[in-house]
DNA sequence: AAATGCGTTCGGTATTGGTGAACACATTTA
DNA sequence: TAAATGTGTTCACCAATACCGAACGCATTT
């Protein structure tokens, strides 16, 4: 957890720390979280009052919970990235054409974070949400996010990290990371093989604005079990690569103003 | 707007009215937030560095955004409701199988919100997205959890409600809602015939948990156009009545701790 | 009937959020 | 080239307020 006293305005940091505690608990009292912030109860029910009146917080009996208000904020902050719409109803198509759980990620800040999962057929993939932060170097959709970058923004990206996220199948240091990329750009499509989840594979092809600008990836995620060695090397990322596109010539229709 | 100014944290309703501005304004500067809400710069600039370290607020240039970690939030909010779960595989078989969308709703405080919707193969229903507000009362989802609940807690809800919402085709007083709303009971079922979208129909069952409370309800959203009276009052009720049940068994099994 | 749990209310005070002016930097205008 | 305008940012001052701790009301438990 962030240390939320480093801020300007120290009332605003109480109140995410009271919020956040009330997710770590699944929902609490005002004297459980007094006691575990070490703060006053009054002060706790002054903050607690506030988000309940803002819509942020709902309070039942004694307990208080977070409220949908995130969901509805959240499905805005998601529509603001227009690969969203250019992309959910291809998301559908290619988890239906494949058989596999399906998504989009987009870079926000320095983490890389799921906007739309769809679940496939085959419902034993892991259970990825809309707003989960993947990991950059263990993942389909991180690497091809990070090939796809410039130079320096990827520095500052891997900048300290430490390559141990995943089940250690993956890279072990920069250079080795460094070369596949290459390969993830002339290729134009990047896979995990059994990087990020045992037994689970993922293959992701990133998305260009009309600028040249990346703008996400779309991915695809399923089990080894089953799984043909032409199916995952050809028949699979033809179906990607092919979704990319369509939301490429989607995503150019509307950033230039539709069917130029 | 709500008025920040009237709970006891200020300096939190300070900076959820940024939020708000930041949404509705779709980014905005500093500069540009302190004219709208006539505020110094200074305090923006502390509020949005306060909220951009916490990580509620992406910068990007001299735009300040709301971040996806609303939808990180929203979806963990959304967890909380056990009829998620439950209902969101049901909901794309529902889908699939009446090729129309469908979703689910619950009731958070005084409003009905969508906690899932998918849209279906006809896709020219309204575009519903989780965390929106559903009517009370020209809603089928709505009309449903309103007949589901005690007579104390409906009228805590209706209080002051004045039946202006949607086409103009619904009830236009309290007495022809509660009078619909019997039916409702003892059909099972409610309905919407255009009384929210224009040319568009909805179909909704409540859903009860072990203790006979109210979970929420699973709806079915369609458009009229091509649609057959047996069509809207035999297959497609039939569908979502089967779904409700399927759901109520999931319920059940999670609620008394797996297959009793 | 006493004791313990809960959330809530209240006054006092040290902390701090807010202001407005000055600043650095970029872009636009003259 | 120089001035003017537009950003976001920094700073010192002061009134406003977030916080504390004790008291309170109300359940439930002992």
């Amino acid at each position: 957890m962030v240390d939320v006293s480093e801020f300007p305005v120290t009332a605003t940091g109480t109140s995410v720390q009271i919020l956040e505690t009330l997710i770590e608990r699944n929902g609490a009292g005002v004297t459980e979280i007094a006691d575990v912030l070490d703060r006053s109860k009054s002060s706790v029910h002054n903050h607690l009052e506030t988000l309940t009146g803002l819509g942020f917080v709902i309070k039942d009996g004694y307990d208080y919970r977070v409220s949908l208000r995130f969901l509805t904020i959240g499905s805005y902050a998601r529509s603001q990235y227009p690969l969203y719409a250019a992309g959910v109803s291809e998301v559908a198509q290619l988890s239906t054409a494949s058989g596999c759980s399906a998504g989009l990620a987009v870079l926000e800040g320095d983490s890389v974070v799921c906007l739309h999962h769809r679940l496939g057929p085959d419902t034993d993939t892991p259970r990825v949400e809309a707003g989960d932060r993947l990991p950059l170097d263990c993942t389909a959709a991180g690497k091809a996010i990070l090939a796809a970058l410039g130079e320096a923004r990827r520095d500052e990206l891997l900048a300290g990290h430490t390559f141990d996220s995943g089940t250690g199948q993956s890279h072990s240091s920069r250079s080795e990371l460094d070369a596949e990329l290459g390969t993830v750009r002339t290729r134009g499509l990047a896979v995990d093989r059994e990087e990020w989840y045992p037994d689970q594979r993922g293959i992701a092809a990133a998305v260009e604005g009309v600028d040249g600008e990346l703008r996400g990836a779309i991915y695809l995620l399923t089990a080894t079990e089953g799984l043909s060695g032409k199916r995952f090397q050809q028949d699979l990322p033809g179906l990607v690569i092919s979704s990319a596109n369509s939301i490429r010539n989607t995503l150019r229709e509307s950033e230039t103003g539709c069917r130029e």
